[in-house]
RNA sequence: GCCCGAGUGGCGGAAUUUGGUAGACGCACGGGACUUAAAAUCCCGAGUGGGCAACCACGUGCCGGUUCGACUCCGGCCUCGGGCACCA
């Protein structure tokens, strides 16, 4: 006996690739430029050419795709574009592990992906597609890059930076988690070198200002820009040293405390430590300096609790207030990345400083007491850090601290010992990345005349294709003569070019600008063109990028703005972070992650152990629960895949992946399918009921028709206001289950409303698949070609809910007697409190619980409830 | 430690915008029809407990409050997930 393969309901192959060939054929997704349209620009986050697409993709581009259809058909002038983020570490590594060329294994990738992308049915202008590693593209970062150096926003500095050694290059701080590598996860080293930076904390007030100006932002991301950024309010405030002209500058958020300070602490690697330090004291600062930078250095976030230590340096500095004497310290809790690396301590109301004094013996002093009480710094049993009444405080004591605070800064001012000042958290961003397959940074290095940068008209600095790359060692672009060896710009002589390139991030800041323009030669993008379309109006991708992609690409358009580029504040206007896609993992004891394929019965087929419970983890290939997504495409369609990681969880959730909810959503077309193509003699005989012809007139084609227009409404909200599209698909599901219902309404051509009943019937049809097309386009284009339609649906409208339908004349109430539900009456429309009361006593359920009672109270919801309380 | 978010059937989730029938829709499950049989399809059932049944009681992490009425609002906890982490 012969096995039947997956058994056929309908030729998803067949149609799919019919509708894809006639989309493609007639460029129905290229832009409107019809000006008696309004603009929408659907933006998805563009892909990094990895060569397969992964469920994440899936997901991504479903979303962006059902919004953009939809709001095609609503009669917007849609742009959607789609490009490829083709620079980066994973082509090199290829390409060396291969033997083969970064760009050759990038463009074939951009290939089979784009084939994939097509394959889903994706509604995108691909006219427009652009590709970062693409000289066209990255000529335009390097012209950026000098227009940003000439404002001085870009520059060089030596500096510590992190340091991957296994991706062998710098790292942003925004890269770095949990001391380790974004990418890798090696772990992250300190290291001094040159780096060209970008200047995103002239943009830190900005970029934190205006988190409170993205209303169409998720509140989650907002705030995790806004901690990334870290705002402090408080003053800079001047220590001179007893005995010397040196000046210690410390940073402090809380002025009040001032008259606590009992000692000072500077950052083991401040410029000052070595000067103040006493000769006796020379050699242990010496040694605990170097002891503490080189754990800094290596310390992961995770040991941030680290015991409290520190040396005496010998030195003294003066309170500016009191003029009293404090000793300086050496301590390993002072970063010299932040503020100015040294911090005036108040053991008293500082939880750090407290464990210091309590270690070495240093005093106490309380100068905010919590209200109503006095502190006792012999008893505290840790710093007291909120708010309080001043004490100990010269004419400050017996003030509110929040009221003394600003006067303390006032009067450091006027004594010339201070300011007040903002400090961030931001660190500019560092962008010399040294590896070989990215954008070149366009400057040339001369002897006499230091640091050039590349003239514009020699632009594009374009990368060299014969190198070695090793993956060790500094940039491959240090070993190719061609590309280094160039006459300096300035004099003419000898020089050498850069042999950094950029940080990929710097690519993806502005892609969303060039999409509006993708073929300009003359500039990044088109003035504009790219004001037609910006802001992004909704923008859609992983929350992963949170501080980094989508704070960088805000950093660019203001800086963009500031050269005259474009006049928008902000590059997106409303944002959408869809969730992971998740499987179950299998465990072997001995062998680890194992693939499905691997296991048998629940027990690994190499070692016959019991599979642990895995638990369900993003999809990764190291955790081996990866879907490919042609797999699924192939087996059960593009649309039933759309239809699916839609259907399954809202946008910005998680969705655990099952394959039993694949084959619902398949189910689920082929139920569509059968309701039109074993009805499509009665379908084809009549035209769909014109709601501008009013009400149907039997009782049951005016229930379909009305729930035919709630549904049309309900589906129109959660997609264009809510994007709950789990919902607008259960809606339509609902329609079709009613339809299923009605289908006798079709048998009875004796019936008297019998023309009425199957015109309302057609026009629930023809809802269910325009209101599904933005989902499962390529079914719905075939249905609606066979129910004899001429224009296909990309091209047609999305209806209207007619109001008239909407309306019903009566309504069901519930009745609730003590707060539960007992009857239920059906009353006209806004029925009075008194014609409801007559109802209800008149309902035989309802006069049964109340019998014998009295009622105490009448609540009367109109169109909604009715409650008794009795008693 | 600090800051967010979330806890609803066997499972994914709905209802939370505006307090008003909790569990839509789907998956898995059970039953029926069709079939020689299976698959597919179509129909029906189903929160938990009790009852032949009509029906009754309980039920949205826990405790309490406001209200005629609370998954929804308020106060206090618990658990899970995420972000930040010596930021002065």
């Amino acid at each position: 006996m012969a096995l039947q393969a997956e058994p056929i309901r309908y030729d998803h192959a067949a149609i799919e690739q019919r509708w894809q060939t006639v989309w493609e054929k007639h460029g129905a997704f290229s832009v409107g430029s019809d000006p008696s349209k309004k603009n929408y620009y659907v933006l998805e986050m563009f892909p990094y050419p990895s060569g397969r697409i992964h469920m994440g993709h899936v997901r991504n581009y479903s979303i962006g795709d059902v919004l953009a259809r939809f709001l095609k058909m609503r009669g917007f002038n849609v742009l959607h574009p789609m490009g490829w983020d083709s620079f980066g570490l994973p082509a090199e590594n290829a390409a060396i592990a291969h033997g083969s060329h970064p760009a050759k294994w990038t463009y074939e990738n951009i290939k089979s992906m784009k084939k994939q992308l097509k394959r889903m049915g994706l509604s995108y202008d691909w006219s427009r597609e652009v590709a970062t590693c693409s000289p066209d593209y990255y000529r335009w970062n390097q012209w950026m890059f000098l227009k940003l150096l000439e404002k001085g926003l870009a520059y060089r500095k030596r500096s510590t930076v992190n340091f991957c050694p296994q991706c062998a290059t710098v790292l942003a701080n925004e890269q770095v988690e949990d001391g380790l590598c974004w990418r890798c996860s090696s772990r992250v080293e300190m290291k001094e070198l040159e780096q060209w930076f970008l200047k995103i904390t002239a943009y830190a007030n900005e970029l934190l200002d205006y988190t409170y100006k993205l209303p169409g932002w998720p509140e989650k991301v907002l705030l995790m820009q806004r901690n990334w950024i870290g705002r402090s309010v408080g003053a800079d405030v001047a220590f001179r040293l007893d005995g010397s002209d040196e000046v210690i500058n410390i940073f402090t958020t809380r002025p009040d405390t001032l008259y606590g300070v009992t000692f000072m602490s500077l950052a083991a690697a401040h410029p000052l430590l070595d000067k103040i330090t006493a000769k006796d004291s020379r050699s242990a600062v010496a040694s605990f300096a170097a002891r503490v930078s080189a754990e800094v250095n290596n310390r992961g976030s995770r040991e941030a609790d680290v015991k409290k230590e520190g040396v005496f340096t010998g030195a003294w500095c003066i309170n500016p207030l009191n003029e009293a004497r404090v000793p300086v310290y050496a301590a390993n809790f002072v970063l010299m990345g932040y503020g100015t690396g040294a911090v005036m301590a108040v053991p008293a109301h500082d939880q750090r400083d407290f464990e210091f004094a309590k270690e070495y013996g240093i005093p106490i002093k309380v100068v905010i007491n919590p209200p109503g009480k006095t502190l006792d710094p012999a008893t505290m049993k840790e710093a007291y850090v909120a708010e309080g009444v001043m004490a100990d405080s010269d004419r400050f004591t017996g003030m509110e601290n929040l009221e003394a605070l600003p006067l303390i800064v006032k009067l450091l001012e006027a004594k010339g010992a201070g300011r007040p000042t903002t400090n961030y958290k931001l660190r500019d961003w560092g962008i010399s990345r040294q590896r070989y397959w990215g954008c070149p940074i366009p400057i040339i290095h001369c002897a006499s005349c230091g640091v050039q940068p590349v003239p514009y008209q020699q632009l594009p600095v374009v990368l060299p294709e014969n190198v070695k790359l090793t993956g060790i060692g500094s940039s491959p672009l240090a070993e190719s003569s061609e590309f280094i060896d160039v006459k300096c710009p300035e004099c003419g002589s000898p020089a050498r070019r850069e042999t950094d390139t950029m940080d990929t991030f710097v690519d993806s800041s502005w892609y969303f600008l060039r999409y509006a323009s993708p073929h300009s030669s003359s500039a990044p993008f088109d003035k504009k063109e790219a004001m037609r379309w910006m802001p992004v109006d909704q923008y859609i991708g992983g929350i992963e990028h949170a501080v980094l992609h989508l704070l960088y690409a805000r950093f660019f358009t203001k800086a963009l703005r500031d050269l005259g580029l474009h006049d928008v504040d902000e590059p997106f206007a409303n944002l959408l972070t869809q969730g992971m896609v998740r499987k179950q993992t299998l465990k072997c004891p001995e062998h680890g992650f194992i693939y499905p394929e691997e296991a048998v019965n629940g027990a690994c087929v190499h070692c016959g152990k019991t599979l642990e419970t895995g638990a369900i983890e993003k999809m990764s290939k190291s955790r081996k629960n990866v879907i490919d997504p042609d797999r699924i495409i192939e087996r059960y369609g593009a649309d039933t895949t759309r239809l699916f990681s839609l259907f399954a969880a809202p946008p910005e959730k998680d969705l655990d992946w099952s394959e039993d909810g694949v084959e619902g959503a398949y189910r689920f077309l082929g139920r569509v399918w059968r309701l039109i193509v074993e009805n499509i003699g009665v379908l084809n005989s009549c035209k769909p009921f014109d709601p501008a012809s009013g009400l149907p007139g039997s009782e049951d084609a005016l229930k379909l028709h009305q729930i035919t227009h709630r549904t049309i409404r309900k589906v129109t909200q959660d997609i264009g206001e809510r994007f709950h599209f789990n919902t607008a698909i259960s809606s339509i599901m609902e329609l079709v289950n009613e339809l299923y219902q009605l289908k006798h309404l079709q048998e009875a051509p004796a019936h008297e409303h019998y023309k009425e009943t199957i015109e309302v019937y057609k026009e629930a049809v023809e809802s269910v698949v325009i209101l599904l097309s933005p989902f499962a386009p390529h079914i719905s284009e075939e249905l609606w070609s066979m129910i004899g339609k001429d224009v296909p649906l990309y091209k047609s409208g999305w209806p209207e809910a007619s109001t008239e339908a909407l309306v019903t004349a009566e309504v069901s109430l519930v009745v609730q007697i003590n707060g539960k539900v007992r009857s239920k009456v059906v009353a006209p429309v806004n029925a009075s409190a008194e014609a409801i009361k007559e109802l209800v006593m008149n309902d035989a359920k309802s006069v049964e619980w109340i019998a014998g009672k009295e009622i105490r109270k009448f609540v009367y919801v109109p169109n909604k409830i009715i409650n008794l309380v009795v008693g």
